[in-house]
DNA sequence: AAAACGGGGGC
DNA sequence: GCCCCAGTTTT
């Protein structure tokens, strides 16, 4: 599989940086969980006005449920994550000194944190290396036959042993932007894919659809 | 393992 | 009008 750097470094060139460059860990944090089942525009939106009006854990701490829901409405599950975000907020300023711990075991005790939330927030926040398995992180590995799997789990580790280790905090990043704007769920614009001469899905489907 | 949370947008 | 979307938590 010395296929996998090129064809990351072919879409490095070809696809559109991610939209959300802020490299403040807590902001990283508050928006991944704000993303959650929800359109990303919708999360850049909700969350730029979320911190315009509350900034630090300190804030959001002491900003009221309601009020931080109304302010989150349009993403969804607004009650649900207007909770969440107080309490880490609260539980980030109280019991880390306001900083975002940058490690995964303590990332996951907060509440609305889990895996892939965790490792996004490693990886963009921290610049760690950690692999964020999301839909389109596992969708898209397994059309290029990097891996079968069927758990995000799974195709996480499967991941870690065929990517590069440089490219591990940025690979989530990437195939994001690239399931958004190619191979996305259904319909997927095979034409115009850059890398469709490396993937399984191309050619097993190469005769049969185009659309 | 399945249900529940949820508004917005694509078709 | 139906179905899916940067998942996580509860049942």
């Amino acid at each position: 599989m010395q296929n996998v750097e090129k064809i990351i470094e072919i879409l490095k060139k070809t696809v559109p940086e991610h939209p959300y460059r802020s490299h403040n860990p807590f902001h990283i944090l508050i928006a991944t969980i704000i993303s959650q089942r929800t359109k990303d525009e919708v999360t850049y939106t909700v969350a730029n006005k979320l911190f315009a009006k509350f900034p630090r854990p300190k804030d959001l701490k002491n900003a009221s449920e309601e009020e931080i829901a109304k302010l989150i409405y349009p993403a969804g599950f607004y009650r649900q994550k207007a909770k969440k975000i107080k309490e880490v907020a609260r539980i980030i300023d109280e019991e880390y000194e306001g900083k975002v711990p940058g490690d995964i075991d303590e990332l996951l005790k907060l509440p609305g944190v889990g895996r892939k939330t965790a490792n996004i927030v490693l990886a963009r926040g921290f610049g760690k290396k950690a692999i964020a398995v999301d839909v389109h992180v596992h969708r898209i590995s397994n059309r290029l036959g990097w891996v079968h799997t069927r758990t995000p789990e799974e195709t996480e580790r499967e991941l870690m042993k065929i990517i590069p280790k440089k490219y591990w905090g940025e690979i989530n990043s990437l195939l994001v932007m690239f399931g958004r704007t190619i191979c996305r769920p259904v319909k997927p614009k095979c034409e115009i894919c850059p890398i469709k001469e490396y993937c399984e899905y191309y050619r097993s489907h190469a005769n049969s659809q185009s659309s």
